[in-house]
RNA sequence: CGGGGCGUAGCGCAGCCUGGUUAGCGCGCCUGCCUUGGGAGCAGGAGGUCGGAGGUUCAAAUCCUCUCGCCCCGACCA
């Protein structure tokens, strides 16, 4: 491709709607342009990238016994209601009417339309497993679309569904899409960590997230800095503390006026005990029925681990008024003791003695209280967040926080979509069963924008070569000088025969110009025919990553370009 | 949906508070000259219903009301 007739809108300035490095620099390097919030158009270099994040993607979804498809965008309602979904999916679902007035809806996602298609068509064990996908632009109505790409309501997404006869061969597919992934990821030349996930709305039993891992990412994920343990925080377990061999002495409670101390903090420096020595009681309002969770003073409730705890739909930290509405008391002087709404607690209070609690009375909390003694607890379980002082549930080491950007989402999902909608098949001894499904989805465009959030530097994007729009660029610093003309084209032309994707930059402009441009959409090597080449002929060759610059004859220029590139793509 | 902010040339912004000639600046764009290894210089030029509607006024980018769009924070979310 030349420069000169390339639709490539680079930007000296940054757009003002960009907030996050991949959105600004997408812009500024002409990608992708807003039609609306949410909703971009790609432009012929975001596109490339999107289609080497594609094939890749296809090319291990087939390698692992998967087949390509393609549903339709728009859905009927009616296989909504038939799964439940129509009520359940939220205002997230965009749905409309069309001229007939029938309620239709544009996919969000496609377990209703795939599982439709197999039960219609797929009636034995024989033709089973099955794994279907298609990679095709969603659209989900977000509460708030931003970060560009990384947040859109329109999306391209790999999704992917399969279909198995049993636990055992639902497993194996399974463990053949999470390798599938960990190759994908890999050959996109992407640092990330499978990690341990909730399963969400989407319903099913197990699940793991890919994460790629960048400063930026809006997940937090936890993981183990000895052993393979990776979780995001809706996950994410610690190992138990364990309680102490003998029990201390039971201290008698005692009450103590706590004027203004309502928070933790306040409360603990006023006692002069360690927020490790003080449980705190908060009131959550689960399917809008408040509950009161009871947790150490140093630990924070884990909203998701609540919810799945109670079988809930939703939860939600009340405010001081709801608080005061279902307890009668002013929240900062919260107990469990006499409290007439339910409690449920953390595991991790149940090592704790003669510790601190809220009175249920403005103004008062007790010391030494003990759970068993003063109050008692009906459902205990995990339900907080890990923190950075817990240790690995698996082999005890130290944990770590970091950041990623969710790319990928893997899932078991079960009989829950094959049930609702009597999706079945005859087994080896004519036994009609429910398909057993997984499904697994991909971000493509959200893929692309994670790669320059982990890939970029002041002068712009740093694309790891095998998802870069271009694996070449051809600076020619003189295109009006024939000489130089001849020797770019020779380049140009002789990478091309080699498949390798070029391009040209033979636009009259100044030098600084197209440095600056070739940095900022962060092609991986940069081939100049300038100076050097006046002078004593030799042609330059720039790695964007890391700066190294060597120089090469001429007609050695393609063979050597050939080599790294050949050198560094993964298959 | 709640809170905050912004809509003035393709992009980034000033002007608005305190109304008053042809509405400015930088970048980009076009023409010419010049320049050619890191977003040059000079000269000339094109480009604006000041988001939209209504109102106040002799006079509105500027004041008022409504409306649309976008951005940020929050709840929420693969």
């Amino acid at each position: 491709m030349r420069f000169s007739q390339l639709l490539l809108p680079t930007l000296k300035e940054t757009p003002a709607e960009a907030e996050v490095v991949s959105h600004k620099l997408m812009l500024r390097a002409g990608f992708i342009r807003k039609l609306t919030s949410g909703v971009y158009s790609y432009l012929p270099l975001g596109l490339a990238a999107i289609r080497r994040v594609e094939n890749i993607i296809r090319e291990e979804m087939n390698r692992a016994g998967a087949q390509e498809l393609l549903m339709p965008m728009v859905q009927p309602a009616d296989l909504w209601i038939e799964s439940g979904r129509w009520e359940k999916y939220g205002p997230e679902l965009l749905r409309f009417t069309d001229r007939n007035g029938r309620q239709s809806c544009l996919g969000p996602t496609h377990e209703e339309v795939i599982t439709d298609l197999v039960r219609k068509n797929i009636h034995s064990y024989r033709n089973l497993p099955l794994n279907l996908y298609q990679i095709q632009t969603k659209f989900r109505d977000e509460i708030r679309p931003r970060f560009g790409l990384m947040r859109g309501r329109e999306f391209i997404m790999k999704d992917g569904y399969s279909f198995d006869a049993s636990e055992k061969d639902v497993e194996i597919t399974y463990e053949k899409m999470y390798e599938a992934y960990n190759r994908i990821f890999s050959r996109c030349g992407l640092a990330f960590r499978a990690v341990e996930a909730d399963t969400g709305t989407i319903g099913g039993s197990f699940s793991h997230e890919f994460m790629v891992l960048a400063e930026t990412g809006e997940d937090t994920l936890v993981i183990c800095k000895e052993c393979s343990y990776a979780a995001n925080m809706e996950k994410a377990r610690a190992m138990e503390q364990e309680s102490p061999d003998e029990k201390p002495e039971l201290l008698p409670l005692e009450k103590i006026e706590t004027p203004g101390k309502r928070k933790v903090q306040a409360v603990t420096e006023f006692l002069s005990i360690s927020p490790k020595n003080l449980i705190k009681t908060m009131v959550y309002l689960v399917d809008s029925k408040p509950l009161a969770v009871l947790l150490r003073g140093d630990h924070e409730v884990q909203p998701v681990k609540l919810k799945n705890l109670l079988n809930g739909v939703e939860a939600e930290l009340a405010d001081d008024k709801q608080v005061f509405d279902a307890t009668g008391v002013p929240s900062g002087y919260l107990g469990p003791m006499g409290l007439k709404i339910p409690v449920v607690a953390d595991r991790e209070i149940t090592a704790m003695h003669n510790f601190a609690i809220g009175a249920n009375e403005k103004k008062y909390h007790y010391i030494n209280a003990n759970l068993g003694r003063d109050f008692e607890v009906a459902t205990i379980g995990d339900l907080r967040m890990v923190t950075e002082e817990d240790r690995c549930p698996h082999c005890g080491s130290n944990l770590e926080l970091t950041k990623g950007i969710e790319v990928g989402h893997i899932f078991k999902l079960g009989t829950n979509y094959s049930e609702a909608l009597k999706a079945t098949f005859l087994d080896n001894q004519g036994m009609e069963n429910s398909y057993i499904m997984g499904c697994y989805g991909i971000g493509v465009s959200r893929t692309v924008a994670a790669a320059i959030e982990q890939n970029y530097d002041k002068d712009g994007i740093i694309f790891p070569l095998p998802i870069a729009p271009f694996q070449v660029i051809v600076l020619n610093l003189s295109p009006s000088a024939k000489k130089f003309t001849e020797a770019a084209e020779t380049i140009y032309d002789g990478l091309g025969k080699n498949s390798i994707d070029v391009l040209l930059d033979d636009r009259d402009e100044r030098p600084g110009i197209k440095f600056k441009d070739a940095d900022l959409i962060g092609i991986p090597y940069r081939v100049t025919v300038g100076k050097s080449f006046e002078k004593n002929g030799t042609i330059e060759i720039k790695e964007r990553a890391n700066g190294q610059t060597i120089s090469v004859e001429l007609h050695e220029t393609v063979d050597r370009l050939l080599e790294i590139i050949r050198q560094k793509m993964v298959r």
